[in-house]
Parts: C-alpha cells; sequence; structure tokens
DNA sequence: GTAAATATCACCCGAAAGTATGATCTGAAT
DNA sequence: ATTCAGATCATACTTTCGGGTGATATTTAC
C-alpha cells in the first residue's frame, strides 16, 4: 500500500519537507529585504509612471486636436451636350417668351415665311418679333441672331 | 582713534562675534535638518513634475494629427477643344476650300460684302461661291447653311 | 382702373440674299 | 494639247430680309 510507504519514510519526508519551507523562507526574506533595499526606487519609479500617465492624459484632454486639412483638387469634366438653357441670359437682354421662340426658329434656318406658318401667324408679325429680337441682341442680321444665341446659350 | 576703540571693546566684539556664529550655525543645522527630513518628498515632487512636463511632450510629440479631406472639385470644360474639324463630310459633300472658307465666314454671321472685303473679292464671287454651297449643301439660305455645318462639325 | 409690356397685323422701301447664266483665267491631270 | 475643276467676275432678275411707322388687342402689374 502507498499509506505503508509514507508511514515507513515518514521521518524522511518531514525533513525534505521542513528543508524546502526554509529554503522557501529564506528565498522570501531575501526577497522581501530586496524589496525593502530598493523601496525608493521602484516608489520613484511607480512616480514617475502614474505621472507620465498624467502627463499625457493632461495633454490629451485639454490641448487642442491637431488638424491638418489636406485639400484635394478632382478635376469634373463637363460635356456640352448637356443644354441648360441660359434663363439669366434671356433676362438680362429682356427677351420675351415669343421673341425666343421666334429666335429658336431661326437659328434652325427657317425663313420668316416658314416661322410665321408654323406659328399660325403673319409674316408681319414675326418680322416685328425678328426686328425687336436684333435690336435687343445688338446684332444686324438673322444669322448673327444665331450665332450669338448659341454662344449664349438661348438654344442648344 | 578708531583703532583705540576697537582694542578696548575687543572681548565685547569677540563675544558678540561668536554668538551671531553659533547662531547661524544653530539656523543652518535646521534647514538642513527640514531639508533631510523632507528629502523623499522633494525628491518624489521633483519626479512628478519632470514625468509629467515628459508625459505632456510625448503626448504632443507622438499623438497623430486629425486629417480632415477637403475635396475641391474643378470643372473642366471641354467643349473649346473637343472640336476636330470633319474632313471626311467636307469631301463626301465635295466642298473645295474656298467654298468651306466662305461658309465659315457665313456662319460668323458676315454679310456677303463683308466676306467680299475681307478675302479680297467681289460680292458677285462670294454669291456664286455660296450659291455653289447651298446646292452642295443641300440647303436654301445662308442660316441653313450654318447650322447644318456646325451640325456636321465643319465649322465649332 | 390705368399704365406698361407684349403680341398681333399692315404697308412701304431699300438693302441684302439668292438664282440663273455666261465669261475668263489658272493650274493640274491625262 | 486638251480637258477639267476651281476661282474669279459680271449682269439681270426674284425673293427675302430688315428698318421705319403706326395701329389694335391682350395681358400683366401697380
Amino acid at each position: 500500500m502507498i499509506s505503508d510507504k509514507i508511514y515507513r519514510h515518514k521521518q524522511n519526508i518531514l525533513y525534505g519537507v521542513s528543508l524546502a519551507l526554509l529554503l522557501f523562507l529564506l528565498k522570501w526574506l531575501e526577497l522581501r529585504f530586496i524589496i525593502i533595499d530598493h523601496i525608493f526606487e521602484i516608489y520613484a519609479g511607480a512616480i514617475a509612471l502614474i505621472f507620465t500617465a498624467l502627463g499625457i492624459w493632461l495633454a490629451l484632454k485639454l490641448t487642442k486636436p491637431k488638424i491638418t486639412t489636406v485639400v484635394v483638387e478632382k478635376e469634373v469634366f463637363l460635356h456640352t451636350s448637356d443644354f441648360h438653357f441660359n434663363k439669366e441670359e434671356q433676362e438680362r437682354l429682356g427677351l420675351s417668351n415669343r421673341e425666343l421662340e421666334v429666335l429658336q426658329l431661326i437659328a434652325l434656318g427657317l425663313s420668316n415665311q416658314e416661322i410665321a406658318e408654323r406659328l399660325f401667324v403673319s409674316v408681319n408679325t414675326i418680322k416685328t418679333h425678328s426686328s425687336r429680337l436684333f435690336e435687343k441682341m445688338e446684332v444686324k442680321s438673322r444669322t448673327q441672331a444665331a450665332e450669338k444665341a448659341k454662344r449664349m446659350r438661348l438654344i442648344p
């Protein structure tokens, strides 16, 4: 049995355990004295650590965050195909809607007679409109009017 | 004489000076012991101050700045540069260079008279050119010609 | 309501645009 | 040398354009 062996070697075990305890005590005392001998350095190190952390915390909490602004230019390509009517230009020139309508048909290359037929009015009316049109646009012919209208985005 | 007076009070002066020195020594010893008594606290305070400063410095030096990215959209217009003369169309219509020249001036809105002056020829010549032009382009007026020429990329 | 702006139409006239036809002249191709 | 395309010019004629003037509805703004 195992208990029999223990009993037989009782004294040996007791001696061994006592020796182990003594060694442990000695080691513990040694460590204790090391700590006591260096208590000041340890304390100082702890203070250093704590106050470094405090300093970091203070700096992070109390300073304004650093902000670096990076400006990235992004090129946007605009195509002429998407035509946007220039209402401002119409108002600037003081063109009425009817006059603009006539202008658009002139730019398509229609004659006064054709425009009159399309709008169900007389040629004389179209002449009056176009005259006022040229006056307001400061041009002297229908071809110039068409050219200028395209430049000013009054027509596509 | 002054030296006489000093000689006469020699002992008094010696006593006074001795007393003053003694008091000074006592005060010095007192201050020394105060410092020695509190040497640990002073040292700890100094460490705390130094390492707080270190922490602040570390935090300021080593933190990454916040990066704010601002995207600025830069508009790039292509319409002025995207014109490529349509030589094929000119050849398909059978337009001569002179006719094309006249066509371009017509599209600018110039009158026959103005075109004639610019090209140093007579109005009749311009009329001949424009007539042949309209015939080849299958249009009936200068305004139509200008419109069609722009559509066909014969002019910008 | 009245005034101002807009849209409509008419008539006249001169200028410009466009058509038709024909005539040189030149340079390049055959 | 001849042919052919392109450029030039002219004359005659028709059509369209654009300016000028005036008149009448219609709508919009105050």
